[in-house]
DNA sequence: TGCCAGGCCGGGT
DNA sequence: ACCCGGCATGGC
């Protein structure tokens, strides 16, 4: 199962190339941008952080200081912006409080120990904190979202009652322990999810993934595509 | 038009 | 330990 998951990685990677996640310039952009990208399109987020970078928003320090409403207000894009604004601002506070404003301290404590402190903060669940450690930390941790999940429990991989840390689990225990893999594997993953079709039926012609359909004698690291 | 998007929380069983 | 409704904008 090792070596299959690191074919499905080769092959996806020579489909779709380096995705050079994440798409932010610093580690404080990674974070809100994990917070905003929350059950939303990336493309709204880009929105939000365009309009926070336009208003001189986006550092530590004035988003410590602007109110949650006014904070809302740039960050409406990306939608639930009410909880949004609370939760960046929760964060932030975390990290005013905890580490003294800087995240150069906070991302030089233990992975396992700030996971946890991370996990306290309001709106941020496993999948936004390992976010936060992988991409602005780059620390050892496997990213599992929806299409993670999707494409484990599709390939039979998985159980579909697998909960977080059971599929993140299944794949940290078999894939090489290395910070860019764990990078780009998960932003490959998502790159091939969005492809997924989720209103026809088994192998419909329409699938936008019909081209990773199994062919006959199937090779293992075919994606395949079928409604959730 | 209705459904989906790179989740998470709080209340109820 | 799960299950569910709520949160909200934008694109197809």
């Amino acid at each position: 199962m090792a070596a299959k998951l690191m074919s499905v990685y080769n092959r996806l990677f020579l489909e779709f190339g380096a995705q050079k996640w994440w798409p932010a310039r610093t580690r404080l952009e990674v974070m809100v941008g994990a917070i905003l990208t929350q059950n939303t399109t990336w493309l709204n987020v880009e929105k939000s952080i365009r309009k926070l970078k336009q208003h001189h928003v986006l550092d530590i320090k004035t988003l410590g200081s602007i109110s949650e409403r006014k904070l809302s207000q740039f960050i409406k894009s990306s939608g639930y912006f009410r909880q949004k604004a609370r939760h960046v601002k929760g964060l932030i506070h975390f990290i005013a409080e905890h580490y003294h404003g800087s995240i150069h301290r906070m991302f030089r404590t233990p992975k396992d120990h700030l996971r946890q402190e991370l996990l306290s903060v309001r709106g941020i669940g496993p999948e936004t904190a390992d976010s936060i450690l992988l991409y602005a930390g780059k620390k050892l941790t496997f990213v599992v979202d929806q299409y993670t999940k999707r494409i484990f429990i599709r390939h039979g991989w998985i159980s579909s009652k697998a909960n977080y840390s059971d599929v993140q689990n299944f794949i940290m225990k078999r894939l090489p322990q290395k910070v860019s893999l764990y990078n780009e594997y998960h932003a490959l993953l998502v790159q091939v999810g969005k492809g997924f079709c989720f209103k026809t039926k088994p192998n419909c012609e329409a699938c936008p993934l019909k081209k990773y359909l199994p062919k006959k004698g199937a090779r293992p690291g075919n994606i395949t595509c079928y409604p959730t």
